[in-house]
DNA sequence: GCTTGACTTCGAGTCAACTCTAAGATGTAG
DNA sequence: CTACATCTTAGAGTTGACTCGAAGTCAAGC
């Protein structure tokens, strides 16, 4: 057979970003099935598990909850029964995520909002200190909140 | 002079969604400015109470720390001097929501490639129980991941 | 006058998600 | 053989952001 080709914790921390606490974490807790050992009893990663710490960093990119990414994975241990339950679950997923983005890009627009204004109150401000010596004050920017 | 409108804190819960804790936490650390009181003690916001938490909440909804959000804060009550400094700041915030918006529409991606990965392997599935009786068994859906 | 309800304060408690410590095994380089 | 790095474990500690408990004040209604 084609020996898979497997990865340290090292690698993976490389790979991913997650620290080898996490990672470890992540397993301790079942989120991943347990990982082989090599002689020394040092974890040995395959492409699956890869996988599913790719999958893992995706959702919780999207702020799903470590506790309910293990029910879905719960829901695939179970097979192909759960397939209509994940497939519920992942579209109310699916709708949260598209709320984010929404959400995301409203935000989006107040920042550039602030920064046109602070903008503003850079050139007013840097046009009193040039005038300092000689104007009056100009009066504060009149504007919203902060 | 006009009187301005002031609202309780429980009409400030109700407009925002916010906790009566969490509002006053918010002032403890310092994110609003001490809030009014009625001659009985209890908090009166005002407008700029409410715009100052509205922008809380967009930038919260961003991900932003409250010590991030309260540096800001900071840089305002120090004046427009600092407008330029909270400018680079808006704008590196910026980026990455950006950045953010541009991750999680890739998870949407990942989220409908699942969808229909669990679609299809529902279909499969209902199609195995329905010959189960006389048919032999049907291979798991051979793909990636979860 | 007594109860109810909405508020007040301060300090403590909770929760999710890590993050680290300590002690020990193993492997490689000098 | 020694030194050092890299892993192992179980369990404790930390962080950020709330969230609550207890005790007290005050106004309105019965």
């Amino acid at each position: 057979m084609t020996q898979e080709t497997t990865y340290t914790i090292r690698q993976i921390t490389e790979k991913t970003g997650l620290s080898a606490y996490t990672l470890r974490y992540y397993e301790d807790i079942g989120l991943l099935d347990p990982v082989s050992r090599a002689e020394n009893g040092h974890r040995r990663y395959d492409e699956a598990d890869m996988r599913r710490i790719n999958m893992l960093q995706k959702l919780r990119l999207t702020g799903m909850s470590l506790d309910d990414i293990r029910h879905i994975i719960e829901l695939y241990r179970q097979g192909s029964d759960t397939a209509s339950t994940r497939r519920e679950l992942m579209e109310a997923h699916r709708e949260k995520v598209q709320a984010q983005i929404n959400e995301l890009c409203e935000v989006l627009e107040f920042i550039n909002y602030k920064v046109a204004l602070y903008s503003e109150e850079e050139k007013t401000n840097d046009e009193r200190k040039r005038n300092d010596h000689e104007l009056s004050p100009v009066g504060q920017n009149g504007s919203a909140g902060l």
